[in-house]
DNA sequence: AGGTTAGTAATTTTT
DNA sequence: TTACTAACCT
């Protein structure tokens, strides 16, 4: 057998091997997804079974794509050229330059990146008369992303599935936006899937011609596909079947952006003789990390059902710990100590990260960890791409590009300041209009024909002049030098050396960095095409650093030791999630602390506070429910913890009935039959003296069942639980 | 036009 | 708390 056969259990040998016919591999965590989905796509060239261009390969992020293709090289032994691998927005933005004028664009397309789509849209909204304050412009972005997501152009929607928005003229409103973006020759991210789509379905010849091209598909991530991407898919197999998806039903988080499990059920269906492998020897977790982390996911309804095993021999290891804290203060306190102790004992901060559910959440952490000179790194926010100096030097360089990018000369032509307000640009907007022409021109025109005068005249004369003069430099001194120079004479390198502020130096080793980035493109035209669609977080991976990020942003990766703070009831699972999306968002939210869980190779330490400070003011908070569906023999319960949770479980009014989740379960269901409480007789009357641990001494000002208000003396109002107070 | 101040709202975000 | 926006003043 070949050597790279050899590597692999049955299971993920299984899935290697039964190359022809559709094919689901369903991979819990930690179970060798990624070995089987490059193994798989090596075993296809090298068998013979197609040359590397007639795979078609298909991953969510750039990193994934290029993970692939660098193990593909590995196994083949040989780069690996040719290949149609990439993300989905890749894969079809390549497709879409060839068939562009199906759908009314030129091959040259541009890419909007959010900004310009808000922007776009607001245009839109504005025409039609709508007022923003009453109906916001990122809601209906949602609206048609949404659509978009599921495969609906503006003519497919049905007036039944318009929303409420704007009283019913979403439609009309996205239908004027695609016009809008046709006339400016751009695409978003939706549309690159959504065209190829509406191409394939309308243009047989076309799709025929990717039958020939495409002799095995391959997909990664399977579970987080929308239905646009499920359609176009289906359609690329349709006729072979020859379709391997890889995915876990149980990792599926994105589904507010779209994401629809149930694709792998539907995928079943409409290939009745596919196949189904199990990927389940985990070889990550220890013992009790994997039976934590099956228990609670076993929570959930309607999953395809995947039981992990370990797959380590040594894959015994300490209980997961459940920490229960008095405040948020001591849980950063708690975490930066065992951070330290364990550090201490030789392991490399590098193998340690701290997930929280949200973005917000990772400051307390980062100030302790600056307290103790702790070095960490914060994983996500924003990207280089998206810094607002980057996004500015690509507006200049969109224009050099395409004179005709209004959206990109929009963002520019004030900035840096040069006394072009809201009344030019307005005029220019009209000017535009009338003649039919790009805002550039407009500015052209109004400047020759005197429709703007004094300073505002100056500068755009000054600034048009700029662009015709780099517009010439460029094919003479190539596209680096003529950016360095573009911003230089724009004045826009000044306006940040002039900035007083701290983020400035850095803004300007940012605008160096993306000059020495342009170095690696050929032409221009080919680096905005990587920027919009390779918006990467240039991360410095280096140094021994803790990792603090969002769960969402864990996905993918695993540390040897994992911090999950913060698992309370409106924390995590998120109370928006819960409100807006009720038993299913209840359900990811569950899933995303499988998620969590299974980052973990040795250690968990899961922890939660009954005081948070949520913005300005403190609140008492209850512990997630996630905690008490973690095992009991798979977990050590700290001293408080279990004090803890036996409030948890004593305390149902705080749900108010408003959330019977859990209702179905056997273990809770006691806790909810009981009768509505009987009145306490120890209740704490209004206008009582109380003192409580962390705020002193309050009166009593309104109570809700087991909730007070109380005026405090010195830390003002406060809403907490009677049992942290006592009589004064 | 541009800077200042007061008011308001606040997950997750692969492309 | 911060960060962003809208109204308001210079």
């Amino acid at each position: 057998m070949t050597e790279y056969l050899a590597r692999l259990n049955p299971a993920q040998r299984e899935a290697v091997e039964t190359v022809d016919g559709p094919l689901l591999v369903l991979a819990g965590a930690g179970t060798g997804k990624t070995r089987v989905l490059t193994t798989r796509f090596a075993h296809i060239l090298l068998t013979g079974r197609a040359a590397p261009g007639q795979v078609l390969a298909v991953t969510f992020t750039n990193k994934a794509a290029r993970e692939m293709r660098e193990r593909v090289s590995a196994i083949l032994g040989r780069p690996a050229e040719g290949l149609w691998l990439g993300t989905f927005h890749a894969l079809c933005a390549r497709m879409l330059r060839r068939h562009a004028d199906l759908v009314g664009l030129k091959p040259n397309f541009g890419i909007l990146d959010t900004d310009d789509q808000l922007r776009l849209l607001k245009q839109v909204m504005e025409a039609a008369r709508l007022d923003a304050k009453r109906w916001a412009p990122p809601a209906l972005m949602a609206v048609i992303q949404r659509w978009k997501d599921r495969g609906l152009a503006p003519d497919r929607v049905t007036p039944a599935e318009d929303t409420d928005f704007a009283n019913g003229r979403a439609r009309e409103l996205y239908a004027a936006y695609q016009e809008r973006l046709r006339a400016l020759n751009s695409a978003d991210f939706g549309d690159l899937l959504l065209h190829m789509t509406e191409i394939l379905r309308g243009r047989p010849d076309v799709l025929a011609q990717y039958h020939r091209a495409f002799r095995y598909i391959l997909v990664d991530e399977y579970q987080d596909t929308n239905l646009v991407q499920y359609l176009w898919l289906r359609l690329l197999a349709q006729g072979h079947h020859n379709i391997c998806c890889v995915g876990d039903d149980d990792q599926s988080i994105y589904s507010w952006r779209g994401a629809e499990v149930e694709n792998i059920l539907r995928f079943e269906k409409d290939f009745p003789e596919s196949r189904i492998v199990r990927l389940e020897a985990n070889y990550r977790s220890t013992r009790p990390i994997l039976a934590a982390a099956s228990a609670l996911i076993a929570h959930n309804e309607g999953r395809l059902g995947k039981t992990l095993r370990a797959g380590r021999n040594d894959a015994d290891g300490e209980k997961v710990r459940v920490v229960s804290l008095w405040d948020s203060d001591e849980e950063a306190r708690m975490v930066g100590e065992r951070v330290e102790t364990w550090r201490r004992d030789g392991d490399s901060l590098a193998e340690m990260a701290i997930l929280v559910r949200a973005g917000f959440q990772t400051r307390a952490f980062e100030e302790r960890l600056i307290t103790l000179g702790v070095p960490y790194r914060v994983v996500g926010g924003l990207r280089f791409y998206e810094r607002a100096e980057i996004r500015d030097a690509i507006a200049y360089m969109r224009v050099l590009n395409q004179p005709a990018d209004d959206l990109a000369f929009e963002r520019i032509v004030n900035v840096p300041r040069r006394g072009v307000g809201e009344v030019a640009l307005r005029t220019m907007h009209q000017t535009a209009r009338e003649h039919g022409v790009p805002l550039t021109e407009a500015a052209a025109r109004l400047v020759a024909e005197g429709g703007v005068k004094g300073r505002v005249k100056e500068s755009l004369a000054a600034l048009l002049h700029g662009f015709a003069r780099w517009r010439e430099m460029l094919p003479r001194d190539g596209h680096v030098v003529t950016l360095a120079t573009m911003l230089d004479e724009s004045g826009y390198t000044d306006m940040w050396k002039q900035d007083k502020s701290p983020e400035a130096p850095g803004r300007l080793e940012n605008l160096k960095e993306l000059v020495r980035a342009l170095a690696d493109f050929e032409t221009l035209a080919g680096f905005l095409d990587h920027v919009a669609l390779v918006m990467e977080n240039e991360e410095s991976a280096e140094g021994d650093r803790v990792s603090l990020m969002t769960l969402h942003g864990a996905k993918g990766l695993e540390f040897d030791t994992v911090f999950l703070p913060g698992w309370e009831e409106g924390v995590f699972p998120n109370q928006r999630a819960m409100d807006e999306s009720g038993l299913k968002g209840l359900e990811e939210e569950r899933r995303l602390a499988y998620v969590g869980l299974t980052r973990a190779r040795r250690r968990a330490v899961v922890s939660y506070a009954a005081n948070r400070r949520i913005y300005a003011n403190w609140q008492s908070s209850i512990p997630s429910r996630f905690v008490e569906e973690l095992p009991d023999d798979q977990v050590e319960r700290d001293g408080s913890a279990a004090m803890a949770r036996e409030t948890r479980l004593g305390i149902t009014s705080v749900f108010n009935g408003q959330f019977p989740l859990v209702a179905r379960r056997q273990k809770v269901v006691e806790v909810w039959e009981q009768p509505a409480r009987p009145p306490r007789e120890d209740a704490i009357p209004v206008g009582t003296r109380v003192f409580h641990q962390k705020f002193g001494y309050g009166t009593v000002t309104a109570t809700d069942d087991d909730r007070l208000d109380i005026a405090f003396d010195k830390a003002g109002d406060k809403r907490v639980l009677d049992r942290f107070v006592e009589r004064a």
